[in-house]
DNA sequence: GGTTTTATTGAACAGTTGTTTAATAAAAAG
DNA sequence: CTTTTTATTAAACAACTGTTCAATAAAACC
C-alpha cells in the first residue's frame, strides 16, 4: 500500500492553497471553488479527498497536534524556575505550545469553527494527562471521566485565554493553574 | 420598542420548522430553502432573521439554557437515598438537565455541530458555578479563569458521557464528580 | 378608521455546491 | 519499455446560497 505520488501532490497543493487564503481571509468566508482554483486542482477531486473545507484544515491540525505531543514530552528546559511541587511540570507546555500556534487556535476557538477541531485538542491533552495520572488506589474512580475532567479544565483556562485574545502569557496561564489546584 | 406581531409569528414558524425537520433528518443535510418551504416563509427574510441555521437552532438552544438555570436553582428531590459525601447536590442538576434534553445534547456536542452552541453552555455553567464560588482568601486567583476551569471540567465530563451516548446514568456522572474531586 | 411605518413577498441574479460521467494523463508494476 | 492500474480532469447537472428590488400586505400609531 504505496502513497500515489499524484495523491501527495494534490494534498500539499489543497494544503498550501489553504494556508495562502487563510491570511486573506476567514476560514467560512473561503470557498471550495476558490481553494481548488489556488492549488490548480479539479474541484471532483477535492471533493473525493476531503468532501469539506473542515477536513482539510482538520489535516493541518493534526500537524499542530504533533508539535503538542513533542512540546509536553520536552521536559522543563525554557521553564524559568517558576514550579512548585504540586504542579507536573509536562502540563506547563501545553500553554506554551497554544501560545506559539495561536494563530491557528484562534480559528480553533472561533464561534463557527465546528467542534471537531476541539475534541481533537481535547483528546489529544487527555491521552497526554492520562499517562502521568496517578491514582493512589482509588479504584472506583472511572479513568475515562476522570481523565476527561483534568483535560477539559485546563481546555477551559484556554478558552478564557481565548476569549481574551490570548493577551495573557503562557506564564500566567501556569501560575494560575497551579494556585488553582492548591485551592482544591 | 414593541416586537412586531410579524417578526414573532415568522420567527415562530421558523423555530416549529425546524423541530420538525430534526425529528426526519440531521441539523447539517437540512437546507435553508427546505425550513422556509416547510415555515412558509419567504428565504429572504429568514435571511433577514438569522443568515444561517445555525443561529435558528441556536435561539432554540437559548431556551432550553433558561432550563438549565431553573434546574440549577430548584431544590434538589429526586433521590432516594441521600448520602451526602457521594452527593454534590448543585451539579447533580446539571447533569439530569442534560439528561433530560440528551436529544438536544446530541446536536450540541456532534463533531460538525459549531462551537458557538458549546459556548453557550459552557458560559452558562461558568455563571452558575461563580455564584457558589468561595475562594477562601485566595487573592492571587484569577477569578475567571477558575471559574473557565471549573465550569469546563464538569463539560468535560459531559463531552465523554455524550461520546458513550449518554449511556451512564447522571446519578454515575455526580457519583464520579464526587470521586474525583476528593483524590485532589 | 385612515395614515404611516415596516415586515414580508416573489422574482431574479450570479455564484457555489456536491455529484456523476467518460476521457486523459500520470504513476506503479512487470 | 510496455502494460496495467488508478488519480485527475473537464464538463455538465440540478439544487442551494446569499443578496437585491420594487410591490404588497400587515401591523402600529394617532
Amino acid at each position: 500500500m504505496k502513497t500515489d505520488l499524484r495523491v501527495v501532490k494534490t494534498k500539499e497543493a489543497l494544503q498550501e492553497a489553504l494556508l495562502i487564503l487563510l491570511k486573506e481571509k476567514t476560514l467560512n468566508s473561503i470557498s471550495v471553488t476558490e481553494i481548488c482554483l489556488k492549488a490548480k486542482v479539479n474541484r471532483g477531486t477535492f471533493y473525493s479527498h476531503y468532501g469539506q473545507i473542515e477536513n482539510l484544515f482538520e489535516e493541518y491540525f493534526k500537524e499542530i497536534m504533533k508539535d503538542l505531543i513533542t512540546s509536553y514530552q520536552e521536559p522543563y528546559k525554557h521553564v524559568q524556575i517558576l514550579i512548585t511541587s504540586e504542579l507536573n511540570p509536562s502540563t506547563i507546555r501545553i500553554f506554551h505550545h497554544i501560545e506559539k500556534y495561536k494563530k491557528f487556535y484562534r480559528i480553533v476557538f472561533s464561534k463557527n469553527a465546528p467542534l471537531s477541531y476541539y475534541y481533537l485538542l481535547f483528546d489529544q491533552i487527555k491521552e497526554l494527562l492520562k499517562n502521568d495520572l496517578a491514582l493512589n488506589g482509588e479504584k472506583e474512580i472511572d479513568i475515562a471521566m476522570i481523565s476527561a475532567y483534568q483535560a477539559n479544565a485546563i481546555v477551559g483556562m484556554v478558552i478564557e485565554w481565548s476569549k481574551q485574545d490570548f493577551q495573557h502569557s503562557a506564564n500566567y496561564l501556569n501560575q494560575q493553574l497551579v494556585r488553582i489546584l492548591n485551592v482544591n
